[in-house]
DNA sequence: TAGTGGTCTAGACCACCAT
DNA sequence: TGGTGGTCTAGACCACTAT
């Protein structure tokens, strides 16, 4: 009895999820590829559809497949990871490209990036909010942008920015006119406000059906969610962006010091 | 038509999903209760097994809910977060208190930390490892030393350290001996590598079967996998850490400066 | 129109847990 | 031993995509 006898009784939906998973890392199965249908899996092995169905579905669970309703299921692409840090706030990169570090970010990688204010209005803040910026939870003391970024015209991020109403009155902050989001962080310094430290609270979790819907997630993939508070020389919070962030397109990259 | 009548043909796994998502977000089931079996939901619903089965299953993949084998489903409680940040590696946090900043954070928490050397060797190391380390990916050119984490009892990170052999090489960083994984910075700093900076590069993703086994995972939580590189005053690398962390248990809190 | 995945039924047996 | 979730069968109809 060897090491690879461990599952004597395992069930044929596994069994045939592992043959998949082996011609998809092994290269039977290249990126793109169409795996057999349910009903054509079910019958070359002997088994029920929906056995055969379960079976693509652990692949999808792992990320490894996606399905279309009425196309097929593929095997899906890695794409590569776009990466962003600490840098995607600098003065110098805002400056010497013209660009925001999203788009800086996108087109090194020889894609097209794009970026939109989906809304903007002035609300109430939740109260993670409220609380990292130091404002009311119960008036509408807060302007909320929220920005959606496409990579090849397909959305991956979703930022949502919280500005206190007290910052952003009478600016372009407060209204939707002729700001690029790459912009943003030259507004602020207008209003004397530059981001000098940046705190990056990071989490996952697997996105709710809306957002798997907004982001046109695959199953199997987690949101990246990233909470960022830019605050000032004085440490003082001026604005706060939750992004979310496919992770299979997205991961993080900090460089930072530590405070011995 | 108002917005409320979206979903004309809503299948019935989905009404039943929403039905308990509501009853565990309203507080008429609390964390640790245990949902109505699949057997009963049926029942009372008049659908199939299979049918109720469907929905208890969105809800697990939603991270809602745990379901146990012969026991039943029950509402998953949220744990605390325990939030790692670049003080993770801090000498002051380290000589202060005396514990490693897992200990800390855990015990800050009011809960019971432990952490265990599972396994050390010499060994050829990943090449994103010996990329990051600037050694060999073709000979046994790093020790590896795999350490669990465990709060009160429940394992939820796995860390994965890796050193080159030439600055380990006769030294306890090479051996498993008396070596809290905490003191592992002191450690360094004797070879005459004081940890100055830290790169933290932040991916997340679904477990595999035998991660999930490994750290106890319900279904629907993904993970955090954070690889660290820890870097001397000249920005020389010394040492690369690994770590998996069950995202319902951990996050990660970062303020740095902006580089301007 | 044919083929695909999405949902559902009404059973069945197995593996696990508590009593 | 009885109840639970885990797996499976052999069908069925619906919704979507391509031709």
């Amino acid at each position: 009895m060897g090491v690879t006898s461990r599952h004597v009784h395992e069930p044929a939906s596994r069994r045939l999820a592992n043959e998949l998973r082996g011609q998809i890392v092994g290269g039977d199965l290249s990126p793109g590829d169409r795996l057999p249908s349910e009903r054509t899996l079910a019958e070359t092995h002997g088994i029920a559809r929906n056995t055969a169905r379960e079976a693509v579905r652990l692949l999808t669970d792992e990320g490894l497949v996606t399905a279309e309703h009425g196309r097929g299921a593929f095997v899906r692409a890695q794409p590569r990871l776009l990466r962003f840090g600490q840098h995607r706030y600098s003065r110098k990169v805002r400056e010497e490209t013209g660009l925001s570090p999203f788009h800086a970010e996108v087109i090194a990688q020889g894609l097209t990036p794009n970026a939109v204010l989906d809304r903007i209005g002035r609300v109430q803040p939740p109260t993670h909010v409220a609380e990292r910026l130091d404002v009311s939870p119960r008036t509408k003391s807060v302007v909320e942008r929220v920005n959606w970024y496409f990579v090849d015209g397909e959305p991956v991020q979703i930022g949502t920015t919280y500005i206190p109403w007290k910052i952003a009155e009478g600016t372009e902050l407060a209204t939707g006119d002729n700001l690029g989001s790459g912009d943003l962080y030259a507004r602020f310094e207008d209003q004397g406000y530059a981001i000098t430290y940046t705190r990056e609270e990071v989490t996952a979790r697997m996105p709710t059906r809306d957002e798997a819907r907004d982001l046109r997630m695959p199953g199997g993939v987690p949101l990246l969610v990233v909470t960022h508070t830019g605050l000032d020389a004085q440490r003082r919070p001026f604005e706060l962006t939750e992004f979310k962030m496919r992770a299979d397109h997205s991961g993080l990259d900090y460089t930072m010091k530590v405070d011995n």
